[in-house]
RNA sequence: GCCCCCAUCGUCUAGUGGCCUAGGACACCGCCCUUUCAAGGCGGCGGCGCGGAUUCGAAUUCCGCUGGGGGCACCA
């Protein structure tokens, strides 16, 4: 039999972290055993599903690598069947009309509460005899469809990662499973649409778990044989709680955004609750297709921890080829209006490469870009403390002053006759070379840190660092 | 309140009764390299939540406790 699994979001927004996590395990599942990967959206909330949050996750999902063989499709488009089968089920007896109202529910729901009692439903529709009926009727309710659950007994869960997980059948409650307006509810959708669409294992997140045994006997009410289930820890910010928008980005958009690669977002999520071995840390999409599987998955929840990631990226970056990464920081430099539309000429792809090399083993996200080579396409903005600290230091004018004269001798601007003039001219002043360096490292970038600076000066050119290095020189 | 899940360095994890004086990675600290910042190399710090039990032997099994998390909707 082939494997088949899906995702299933409720776009309700954006793609975050830990659908990204669930939504890869399911493909590296799908994908290491041969088996099709199923996009299915799980839009019957209609207040809060938006069109921009199926996009969102289509896209993040793309982006990611995570490729499917169905799909998306829509609950919302699936409601005929959802009716036919829970009118299928009333007529089994399986499930029975409830004319009670969301309020009078959530009354007695408090009142149990404030009592120490259950909040659970207290079945009176079970037994309603017809007058009632007609009368509710009459008076213009209109009922929600109720799934009769099993009082005696237990639901055993026989979970993948987890093991096997036992609930006492009397714990669970008649649980609604039609809305009046004919839109089903969650875990009966994600029933009919599981043993519709041929899922043979359900992976998703650990919060499913208390969902599951309703699930099952509403499969076994359907005579269906219920896949096998995988329950995902979750995922926690750097206080050990939940990961929310309080701990910053979450969406994978956001991560995109600001310059994190695809292959470190699918390798870092990879090892947030699975391990190949004792040393190996680096998987490239195929590695991970090659040796993911759900029984090495942890059962407990991992922080998500930035500095990793980070690390990460950084490594991922140094792994590209310098046209490679300078297609990638394209977008960056346009983004931040450095670099016009278009098409690049043959000359300022030339020099954005070697901007590239440059930069290649200091960034750590590709965003950073901008900050690291904003002075190459604009003038400088002098930073106050950088010129205070290096411009007004003792014998910074006269360094700039025999620079400038030095340079603008120089023909063959490369950064190897850079390094061995101005190297010379740091002996000729009787200074260490760093007294010499970090001058024209301010003149030219603005700032006390910045790309290598005999590169620096050959991308930028011996007019503009010339005219740098004099301006400079007023300032010091 | 009730049900369920989880528990190894700060973090991600390896570990399934002796191979563990607990391994790797990130972070951190030190040194080296060096024109800044990085990157890189070398070294270091650092952990089995607590209490019982089983066993010749427990990070690994069992029980309890504690702590963290999830769920108990006409949300998914």
């Amino acid at each position: 039999m082939t494997i088949r699994v899906r995702f299933a979001p409720s776009p309700t927004g954006y793609l975050h972290v830990g659908g990204a996590r669930t939504a890869l395990y399911n493909w590296l599942f799908a994908r290491h055993e041969g088996g099709e990967l199923i996009l299915r959206i799980e839009d019957t909330d209609r207040a809060r599903s938006t069109e921009d949050a199926i996009r969102a996750i289509i896209d993040s999902m793309t982006w990611l690598g995570l490729d499917c063989d169905e799909g998306p499709y829509r609950q919302m488009d699936r409601l005929d069947l959802y009716a036919a089968k829970a009118t299928g089920l009333v007529e089994t007896g399986r499930a029975y009309l409830c004319y009670c109202e969301p309020e009078e529910l959530e009354a007695r729901r408090r009142a149990a509460a404030a009592a120490g009692g259950s909040p659970r439903y207290y079945r009176r529709c079970r037994a309603l005899t017809p007058a009632e009926e007609a009368d509710y009727i009459a008076g213009g309710r209109r009922p929600t469809t109720r799934f009769i659950s099993r009082d005696e007994g237990e639901t055993i869960v026989d979970d993948l990662i987890r093991g096997r997980v036992v609930f006492d059948n009397a714990e669970l409650d008649d649980l609604i499973i039609m809305r009046p307006d004919g839109i089903p509810t969650y875990n009966f959708a994600a029933v009919v649409d599981d043993i519709e669409m041929g899922m043979t294992h359900v992976i998703r997140g650990e919060d499913h778990l208390p969902n599951t045994p309703r699930q099952m006997q509403i499969y076994e009410a359907l005579g269906a044989e219920p896949p096998a289930f995988a329950h995902l820890s979750m995922i926690l910010g750097a206080d050990k709680a939940p990961l929310s928008k309080r701990h910053g980005a979450t969406s994978i958009e956001a991560f995109r955004d600001v310059g994190y690669l695809p292959e470190t977002m699918v390798n870092f999520l990879a090892l947030l609750g699975w391990a190949w071995d004792d040393k190996t840390t680096l998987f490239s999409p195929a590695d991970l297709k090659d040796r993911f599987s759900l029984d090495k998955v942890t059962r407990s929840p991992a922080v998500f921890d930035t500095a990793k990631l980070d690390w990460m990226n950084g490594h991922y970056i140094r792994q590209l080829t310098v046209a490679e990464l300078a297609q990638r920081l394209i977008p960056f430099w346009r983004g931040a209006g450095l670099l016009p539309d278009g098409e690049i000429a043959a000359a300022e792809l030339r020099r954005l490469e070697a901007m590239a090399a440059v930069c290649r083993e200091r960034l750590v996200k590709l965003g950073e870009i901008v900050a690291l080579t904003d002075f190459f396409f604009k003038d400088v903005d002098y930073d106050p403390a950088a010129v205070d600290k290096v411009l007004h230091k003792e014998g910074a004018a006269a360094a700039l002053e025999a620079a400038a004269a030095k340079l603008a001798q120089i023909d063959d601007w490369t950064h190897d006759v850079l390094d061995t003039a101005l190297r010379a001219l740091a002996d000729e002043l009787g200074q260490k070379p760093g007294k010499v360096f970090q001058p024209i490292r301010v003149a030219i970038s603005g700032r006390t840190v910045s790309p290598p600076l005999f590169e620096s000066l050959e991308i930028l050119g011996k007019e503009t660092s010339v005219d740098r290095i004099k301006k400079a020189r007023e300032l010091a």
